[in-house]
DNA sequence: CCCTTGTATTGATCATGATAAATTGTGTTA
DNA sequence: TAACACAATTTATCATGATCAATACAAGGG
């Protein structure tokens, strides 16, 4: 007697042939770049009709493992999934949770600091001198909303750039996600504050002397001075309205 | 004379569909569980292929954004991106990244304390009641290698719980994110240690005093004994192999 | 060297039927 | 007659197969 299986929820067959090819990949041990059989093998091997399978197709390249290209030598290729798409998916999740500005500081405080101590002396004079180039486009006070946004984005790009640095995979993403969250809301949403000289001050300050650490190998400095300015930064944004994720963020 | 637009990956119709929907769900306003219009009509609206509306769906739904039910009252409505799906989609971006059990408890290191003090004196009888009912998994030292990651697993989940009850949703979804790594690598990959007693009740003791601190409210107490907690369970990860990530994480 | 033409591959359309599930109708029973 | 089981109807998506269009690379021919 064959039991119904209550709880099955039945999943769709393009849903399982982008499962099977995923782990088919895997088997594999298929690596960024590698060729997927075309569509017309897919077709014969899983018996199933071409839209089924380009359905499938789409799945796994909504989620960034594939791409695909026409013409000779073109079908599905393994992709590796970038960081934007990361991002870009994790934020249609949130989108749904409420998420508010003093939450990104409260992580943002907690991590920073441990990403540019494990940073310091691990940087090439190349990657110190890029951090350099983006405090350049704040060395001024700024003297309008508008260049106070600028400099804000700027500042995050700063941010985002000791992230792409990171060794540790785990940590340069999440500290590149809450860049790239913040850095949206400053475009999209005006968060930023009336130009502050003091705060400006201070912000370049907290950075100068960063990037000295850095350059040093001094990871407690790097550590103790990131951490100060994660404690002013998030008072200056403890007062932000609470609501943020108002949108789906472009990849 | 018709520059030929450089760097346009010129997208598909199904992603540019896909596109179209999201944002008009996102003018709209809509929420999850209410009703997107039906194939006929979006094929009406867009006046394209049914195929083609077929495969932007899908996308959505890869992303996790909407689900699809078939009959009468049926059709496709938007639907709040799942933790589970989110952790899933963002696994597959670090299955390409070669993270190492260090790097997540660099990581654990830095969040987990944070957590559990901003969860002091937050947490009702009944969710405290959740975390010992929990305990209770691993009150006896395990005798053997299949108890060992059990209890492995159980005091992940532990973590996972607290991640849950996390007000702050991206603290709680980095730290849920770890748990479950962690976890999949305990089941799949052998990720644990030959059992040891005092390892054992060194790290009993620790969620018995936590969660004391926890209903008392002492957030001071809560971040040391977790800060202690996870000093430890890291020098006991830090000599583990490197490579991670050699699976899809299932959904 | 440019420019056409060939060709391999995915992209998109259309018509048709299959399948899933809520609703409605109907007959049987207490 | 009220209540129930259960089949038919209805309304959706799901899936197929045949067909043609668009794309991009490669090979020849002016």
């Amino acid at each position: 007697m064959t039991i119904p299986r209550p709880k099955e929820p039945r999943r769709s067959r393009p849903v399982q042939v982008a499962d099977a090819i995923k782990s088919w990949v895997v088997e594999q041990g298929l690596r960024k770049g590698d060729r997927l059989p075309g569509e017309a093998e897919l077709i014969a091997r899983f018996g199933m009709a071409k839209g089924t399978i380009r359905e499938a197709m789409r799945i796994l390249e909504a989620q960034g493992l594939i791409v695909t290209r026409t013409g000779p030598g073109g079908g599905s290729f393994v992709d590796a999934v970038s960081a934007e798409r990361a991002r870009a998916l994790l934020a249609n999740y949130f989108y749904f949770k409420d998420l508010t500005i003093p939450d990104i500081y409260q992580v943002r405080q907690a991590l920073e600091p441990e990403l540019v101590a494990s940073l310091a002396g691990h940087l090439s004079e190349d990657q110190l001198a890029e951090l350099e180039a983006i405090m350049t486009l704040y060395s001024e006070p700024a003297r309008s909303t508008e260049e106070e946004r600028d400099q804000h984005v700027a500042s995050l790009t700063f941010h985002a750039k000791l992230a792409e640095f990171a060794e540790n995979k785990l940590l340069g993403f999440m500290i590149g996600f809450m860049a790239q969250i913040l850095s949206d809301l400053t475009v999209y949403r005006r968060l930023y504050a009336t130009p502050n000289i003091d705060l400006w001050r201070d912000g370049l300050d907290h950075q100068i002397n960063l990037v000295a650490a850095l350059r040093t190998g001094d990871a407690g400095a790097a550590r103790r001075i990131m951490a100060s300015h994660m404690r002013m930064a998030r008072s200056q944004m403890e007062a932000q309205e609470a609501e943020v994720m108002k949108r789906f963020i472009a990849e």
